[in-house]
DNA sequence: TAAATTTACGGGTACGTACCCGGAACCATA
DNA sequence: TATGGTTCCGGGTACGTACCCGTAAATTTA
């Protein structure tokens, strides 16, 4: 009934008038093949505008991949890190249909060392593709340089290292993302307000806090009228300490109506309004829905948290290597991550 | 050098010392296998924890599918639907590896008659599944019963039809989105404010509506203190009647501070608010980051819009047909997208 | 009990690509 | 011319599954 016309390789090798394996040669630019022939093959290539069968390509050759992403691990102190390991392992179990592995490996935030030790095991396992944290500058960028060196990509997901030969950065917009907090604050700034940018972290002097709080004193330069803006560093992140920080803050300067955090412990601020008491309470913006956050948040206490969609990061991170490796598509070098603000009454809703 | 166990149905054939072709029947429940063979080979299956390789399966079957995508067109009045279209394709562009088409229906959304001989068509393409947007409903459940009583899987997108045996409906959650709108209005409201809801539309009684009007009112009847809500509707979508009954609603009620326009056209209400003079502009609120409300967005004309992700919406549509029929996974029925808010500031990294 | 059905099952090929292996043609050297 | 080494190319099998076809066994019918 249905006259077939042979598809693929096996058309082209027809009408070049060569045999199978002369086309595959051609199409993998392997060596062995005269450039006449190679010629006449590309020629009927072009013409058939051949795409391949990738199923039968990658049935064929039985190659399995092996990723390896490298993120912090989950503590009772932050839950941050859930949200991208689940995005990796939805990713996995997409793509390990078509013979693809990923091994997760987890380095504590507290211990460079841990993040040394398993580069050392990715290096060993014979990996194919890397997701990574540069959470800890130096030692990523020894790692990365000795990926590049075996020809092994890598993209960095939610912190970047600018100038490393990386397939791709997958995280937030830094700076921007504290532009828009400067915004958001205004809806609660009176004539004479001030406002409190709160950093509780022990890392102050990372690229990621920087670009934050520029981002955040350039929305307020932008507009006519300037509040004068406290900033206070917190490197302990026990609540007692940031309790004791903010009490003289607040007793010090009464005019403060809005309080930006700069990375995800805004609970910890949260926790601190509710126990003092205010004519007004101050408004409260953080980062990140995570665990801790989200009662306040339902509460009301903290108004906006800015989120990455960091669960997508974990995802987008994985298939930009599989992209690149299975369908050798172009990827892009830094993707922004959308700026999202959920509150109280979009929560629900979010994907985080 | 390695050793090879042979992998799936062999190995379940030699396992169970039956040929492969009686593997076959039994995974997918052919007749011509005896009670106790069929036994015998579903214990080898489950002892492997069987799982069926996808790649060679379509390899084999050499079957391909054909979705159909029923949505409006693009007009120049909005451009909203461009969004999904997009999604639609970049979802085609991923699986036609893997032996799938799309084809894509447009309607027009002045025009019921447009939707049924669209669907009139599909009927007769012999399509394996659909996405459609049913924005004509006694018509949309027309041809979904039809669907129905074909065996074709379909998929609402952007707005639903409750009670229909629909694979999934993937869209916004409506009464929420209406209930964050309020929310967002309170930042511009004094103690006497009014607020103005205003639907700009032909299709007045749609669920939609219903559902955000429902949501705007129960935000603020959720709050201690109450603000009267002035809602006008206005039928015509040109921008004169949109002025004139603009006009008419300002001037009666000077005190108006925050305005809440319930689909994508916030950008008439922009261009009205940007022609008249107020001591301080009211708050604009509306839905859709369409090409006609973006640069009234940058310029700050309007606040806020509240989005679904549209693009995704097609995308997640074309995914789930997908993902049942081909890996007969089970299907979340009603697929809330976010809620998300888009401001000047965030706009650029938006992914409409 | 023999013949006619029906049921149960196995052999074998195809899907489109990857890649091994072996042979022909060509070239250089002695 | 004989020998050895390249370069170039084709045959053929394998990947894991789907499915056609043929036949032995079981069952029904005469």
């Amino acid at each position: 009934m249905k006259q077939k016309s042979p598809n693929g390789v096996k058309e082209i090798a027809r009408r070049a008038n060569v045999a199978i394996a002369t086309v595959d040669r051609v199409i993998h630019n392997r060596t062995g093949v005269s450039a006449k022939t190679r010629e006449k093959v590309q020629k009927v290539i072009a013409d058939l505008d051949y795409q391949p069968n990738l199923l039968a390509s990658r049935l064929a050759s039985g190659k399995i991949l092996t990723f390896a992403a490298l993120i912090p691990s989950v503590t009772n102190e932050t839950d941050f890190w859930d949200a991208p390991l689940r995005g990796i392992q939805r990713a996995e179990q997409e793509i390990n249909q078509y013979g693809v592995r990923v091994e997760s490996y987890f380095f504590s935030l507290k211990d460079p060392k841990s993040f040394t030790a398993q580069t050392t095991k990715i290096l060993k396992a014979g990996i194919d593709g890397v997701v990574l944290s540069p959470s800890f500058i130096s030692e990523a960028e020894l790692f990365v340089a000795k990926c590049h060196k075996k020809g092994i990509p890598f993209v960095f997901i939610d912190s970047n290292l600018p100038d490393q030969p990386s397939l791709s950065y997958i995280g937030p917009p830094l700076f921007q993302s504290g532009y828009l907090a400067g915004r958001l604050c205004t809806y609660a700034l009176k004539e004479n307000s001030t406002l409190l940018m709160v950093n509780i972290t022990k890392a102050l002097d990372s690229y990621t806090y920087k670009q934050i709080e520029k981002g955040f004193r350039a929305y307020f330069s932008d507009q006519q009228h300037s509040h004068p803006i406290l900033r206070i560093d917190i490197q302990q992140t026990d609540f007692d300490s940031v309790e004791k920080r903010l009490r003289e803050a607040f007793a010090e300067t009464p005019t403060i109506d809005a309080v930006f955090v700069t990375n995800s412990r805004a609970s910890l601020v949260a926790r601190f309004l509710e126990g003092a008491s205010f004519p007004s309470k101050p408004l409260l913006i953080g980062y990140d829905l995570v665990r801790d956050n989200k009662p306040y948040l339902a509460k009301g206490t903290i108004d906006f948290l800015i989120c990455h969609q960091p669960e997508d990061q974990g995802y987008r991170s994985v298939m930009a290597l599989y992209q690149s490796l299975v369908f050798s598509t172009k990827i892009i070098e830094e993707y922004y991550m959308p700026i999202d603000i959920v509150t109280k009454e979009n929560q629900a809703y979010y994907r985080n």
